[in-house]
DNA sequence: TTCGCAAATCTGATATATCAAACTAAGCTG
DNA sequence: CAGCTTAGTTTGATATATCAGATTTGCGAA
């Protein structure tokens, strides 16, 4: 192993990687759609390499599809997939909730409160920085419970929900909502009461899986139908 | 996307990067070890490309260190987040425990059953098989539950924590608890009992953190001492 | 012997080229 | 005009080559 790590730039690939995966998440790329290596190497002035490797490691995160000698896609959404995932969501916060109640880490609910300041003045229109203030709290909860790792973790797992999420119209009221869960997770957090600070938390997660029934009306070529994925398989075949 | 999927064999990559995990995990390969590339290419036969690519993978889990044009090793074992990473296993398998006794399946308690015969009979000297038994048991728990992406996520957390009891004796004894606590979560889902199938559960992955105690006499190189990995920074630098 | 410096070597990141498989579409057959 | 065949095109996987930076090594000076 080297004796010192140097500063570097940020590989072709990772920038490559970040910068897909933004448009993956935010559907700027729809589900489906396809993706041509080529063309990316082109428009980022760099050989297939880097995009191939950003691209292979976009497929282990499920973001997209490669059908070797095929094509490669944008992931369809695994619609079958969320509830599991939301169910693993709310088991990780609860015990982050829990954790962060049992520690009474005053600098962490410091950190919880700011970022319920920030959700409380967020542009209501405004869905990117209601966004970003959400995951700031959810965040925040898990650095008080000392263990950040559960959020990172979090983060990856929900990945499609979020994706979910962005065809859905947001629910009027939705905000209020959220910011009064908040509060009522940051209450048991700041009285130390572990199992409310759970209970809460799991509450305000529930909401989520509430929010999946609303399919209807959707473009049905964006959602992955039949089920599970299993040990690598990908998806229905496409209707021509 | 394609009109249909062809079977086809797994690349010359998927083959590396699975054979090469296996001997980390085992600790065939010791943390710390470098890892040559091109020697890699050789004995497998293919260019280097192949085995480039599986060597990023296995970085992004954690298993291999790459410093750019300096080298490649073997992934230490980040001891400081081990106790994080059994939270969180903690966390994910008492619900699955939960939702098991919830759902009462009699099909998943049949499977539950069968794991737990394999382990009865296991040779106690044949640590292997054991191991092998021992997640059977776990996986079976999650697919009663009707979840078993969470078994998927819970063997991808865990890996690490499999690398380090590998270095560590194992206890006189431990066979039997681990029998009979697994015995006592079946009996919980079995009565549905959901409250107590999860306690049980946490009770048992809790003799996990116990098992973290014991670093003292290991070589010290093999681990990643100050702590946490935040962003893809990789461990200490090696002394010389 | 020890130290310092520079050339040689090694590495990962990237570029370019090749290959086989699968899709596409034109052309042929009926 | 419909169905089938086939040649061309596109793709991902892999091979080979190049480059810049880091380590290592070897030799000479103190």
């Amino acid at each position: 192993m080297p004796s010192r790590v140097p500063e570097r730039p940020p590989t072709a690939s990772a920038v490559i990687r970040q910068e897909l995966r933004a448009r993956i998440v935010s559907l700027a790329m729809r589900p489906g759609e396809p993706i041509n290596e080529k063309a990316l190497a082109r428009r980022y002035g760099v050989s297939r390499t880097p995009v191939h490797e950003a691209v292979l490691k976009l497929a282990e995160e499920g973001l997209v599809a490669i059908f070797p000698q095929s094509g490669t896609f944008v992931g369809l959404i695994p619609y079958a997939d969320l509830p599991e995932t939301i169910i693993i969501r709310r088991s990780l916060e609860e015990t982050s909730a829990r954790l962060a109640a049992e520690r009474g880490d005053a600098a962490g609910l410091a950190a919880i409160d700011r970022a319920m300041a920030v959700l409380a003045v967020a542009d209501k229109d405004d869905h990117e920085a209601f966004h970003q203030a959400d995951e700031a709290f959810h965040a925040g909860v898990a650095r008080a419970a000392g263990h950040p790792g559960i959020w990172r973790l979090v983060q990856q797992v929900k990945v499609q929900v979020d994706r979910f999420r962005r065809l859905t119209l947001p629910q009027a009221g939705r905000l209020d909502r959220v910011v009064a869960e908040h509060g009522a997770v940051r209450d048991a957090i700041a009285a130390r009461d572990p199992e409310a600070a759970a209970r809460r938390m799991g509450a305000h997660l529930d909401g989520l899986l509430a929010d999946l029934g609303g399919i209807a009306g959707l473009n049905p070529d964006y959602f992955d139908g039949p089920g599970r994925r299993d040990e690598g398989e990908q998806g229905r075949p496409f209707p021509p």
